[in-house]
RNA sequence: GGGUCUAUGGCUCAGCCAGGUAGAGCACCGGACUCUUAAUCCGGCUGUCGAGGGUUCGAAUCCCUCUAGACCCGCCA
């Protein structure tokens, strides 16, 4: 196995490029340039698994120009796309807007120029904290455009061949019956409300009707209207069954990522490249959803949206990328509890880079090594980034909660963990930080004092009080236990959990000094009769 | 009805997609340090890798069958 032939950089990403190139070849097309796609979706607010399927886009993009060909990507928005639900918190006058085009609702935060375009920013921004570089276009743009026009034309002319292969794929039988096409209604401008009935092929017209529909669990109303609508000029799109073959023969595309979900409507695109459009289909891979963790409580609130702007809260880009790169297949069930694994495993992977780990085998260093490479869009650091257990920040970050970094970056001089002060150490210092504050799991306990203990508590009191600084506070403590004829064991724990709210942590006499005797005190005395 | 994924220590999972000595964290046990707790450090235990068959010099990993669970599609995009 030590002379197998490696290709790339070992990972599944650089297999999947060498398969698409192979795949061109035997087919014969040119590969000057290969374009690969990711669709963006713009009509939900952009959970990171759609953010996955442009980012791993770009690891192929990368791989193939590391196997020495030239490749872009294009971030492709449907917003076209008409709003089908209102996403948790939304305000309610959306609702009028149901069954239009995203790129023609107004933007609920006003900083876009429609709503559609306000989610597909989100995840675009998404990939620029992540750096990764794209081509963005827009549904509304490529319809306006007319640039599926011929596509849309050989589509419809072939609908009932179309129609009958969708159902034998996917078991969808209305495409038997109607136009694989959304024409927006010219009088109340809404397109899941209109039905498309027939393609009159020289005017390039399609004639819908508009009526009722229903859209998940809403109810649309139509509004009667009968009318014509020109393939050319953006007043309608293809059907989601045909429309990614149009795309795909209109901007080269020879390869895009899907989730499972869409794994009929792929099938049938490819099918309607292949023998409609005569466009051979892109290459694929199918990946898993990222699906919320099962069992544990997960609040609606958009705060708890696995988003990439969220994870950035608590995670570097780089875990992000690491989360995407590592592996495709599998299903994953993800939350914020992942952002720590994560963390400390990229420290683990620059360490193998850095051969300051050894892996015995070589195939499998190959890999660990190549992935890095790809978490860091092949542009790899001189030197590895200062590393600090994750963990061990949650953890002070749970005990330290003001002056937070300066004192974190004290104890971990102290500990040893580091030895110097880096910019980089505080930035962890504050995503452990606002982790911990977030997802603080500690358990509550309830506070029993006895009147041993608050005699203890009396006492200690007293001595923080005092305008002499005690010589080890941490004995003193100790004495004052004994000497109250409370077990130490108990005694601390109550401190814990008055001072932390937890029964452990850190050795206490040089905490309290840390914070300040005074304020301790001030805190103590509150638990005294 | 169609399809996909998952099953590995007490728990959560990695390793599988390019076969080469079964791993990590947590939990647990022991030790070091501390006149106490915690933290930290060192050491240790825990495995018919869901079941059965096949390929192979060699299988957790590849192939087939089965069992159990999860999810997706069969509205729509």
């Amino acid at each position: 196995m030590y002379d197998q032939n490696v290709i790339g950089k070992g990972t599944w990403i650089d297999k999947l490029a060498f398969e698409l190139v192979e795949r061109e070849k035997s087919i014969g097309r040119k590969l000057d340039l290969i374009w690969v796609e990711s669709g963006l979706g713009a009509s939900g607010i952009p959970h990171i698994g759609s953010l996955g399927d442009a980012v791993r886009a770009f690891g192929v993009k990368l791989a193939l120009e590391n196997l020495g060909y030239k490749s872009e990507l294009i971030a492709y928005s449907d917003d076209l796309d008409g709003l089908r639900k209102i996403p948790e918190g939304f305000p309610d006058w959306l609702n009028e807007h149901l069954g239009k085009r995203v790129s023609s609702i107004p933007d609920p935060f006003d900083c876009h120029d429609s709503y559609g375009m306000h989610m597909s920013s989100l995840l675009l921004e998404g990939l620029d904290e992540l750096e990764i570089k794209y081509d963005f276009r827009r549904a509304k743009d490529t319809y306006e455009n007319g640039l599926l026009k011929d596509q849309i034309h050989t589509i419809l002319i072939n609908s009932k061949k179309i129609g009958a292969k969708v159902s034998e794929l996917s078991g969808q039988e209305k495409y038997q019956t109607v136009l694989p096409y959304f024409a927006v209604c010219e009088n109340c401008d809404k397109l899941y409300t209109t039905e498309s009935f027939e393609y009159l092929l020289d005017e390039k017209k399609v004639k819908y009707r508009c009526q009722d529909a229903t859209i998940g669990s809403n109810v649309v109303k139509g509004c009667r209207y009968e009318g014509e609508s020109d393939i050319t000029k953006g007043l309608g799109k293809l059907a989601w069954k045909v429309e990614f073959a149009a795309r795909w023969q209109a901007f080269d595309v020879r390869f895009e990522a899907y989730g499972k979900d869409i794994m009929d409507s792929v099938k049938v695109n490819d099918w309607v490249a292949d023998e409609i459009l005569k466009y051979p289909h892109p290459h694929h891979v199918r990946y898993e959803m990222f699906l919320d963790k099962g069992g544990k409580k997960i609040s609606k609130s958009l705060g708890n949206v696995v988003t990439s702007q969220n994870w950035l809260k608590y995670g570097t880009p780089k875990s992000i990328l690491l989360l995407l790169y590592k592996r495709i297949t599998g299903a994953r069930e993800l939350g914020f509890e992942d952002v720590p694994y994560l963390m400390d495993e990229y420290n683990e992977l620059e360490d193998i880079y850095f051969g300051k780990i050894k892996i015995d085998n070589k195939a499998k260093e190959i890999k660990l090594k190549g992935l890095y490479e790809y978490v860091n869009l092949l542009k790899i650091p001189k030197n590895p980034s200062p590393h600090v257990s994750y963990r061990l920040l949650i953890e002070l970050g749970n005990i330290f909660k003001e002056e937070r970094n300066n004192r974190i970056m004290k104890k971990l001089l102290d500990y040893g963990v580091i030895k110097n002060e880096e910019p980089g150490i505080n930035e962890l210092i504050t995503l452990a930080g606002n982790f911990a504050d977030d997802f603080d799991q500690r358990e509550k306990l309830e506070l029993l004092i006895d009147k041993n203990t608050e005699k203890g508590l009396a006492d200690l009191v007293e001595v923080l009080d005092s305008d002499k600084e005690p010589e080890d506070l941490q004995n003193v403590i100790y004495q004052i236990a004994k000497k109250n004829e409370i077990p130490p064991k108990d005694f601390f724990k109550t401190l814990y959990q008055i001072i932390l709210g937890t029964s452990r942590g850190p050795k206490i006499g040089p905490f309290i000094e840390d914070i300040g005797r005074n304020k301790i005190a001030k805190t103590l005395r509150n638990h005294i009769q």
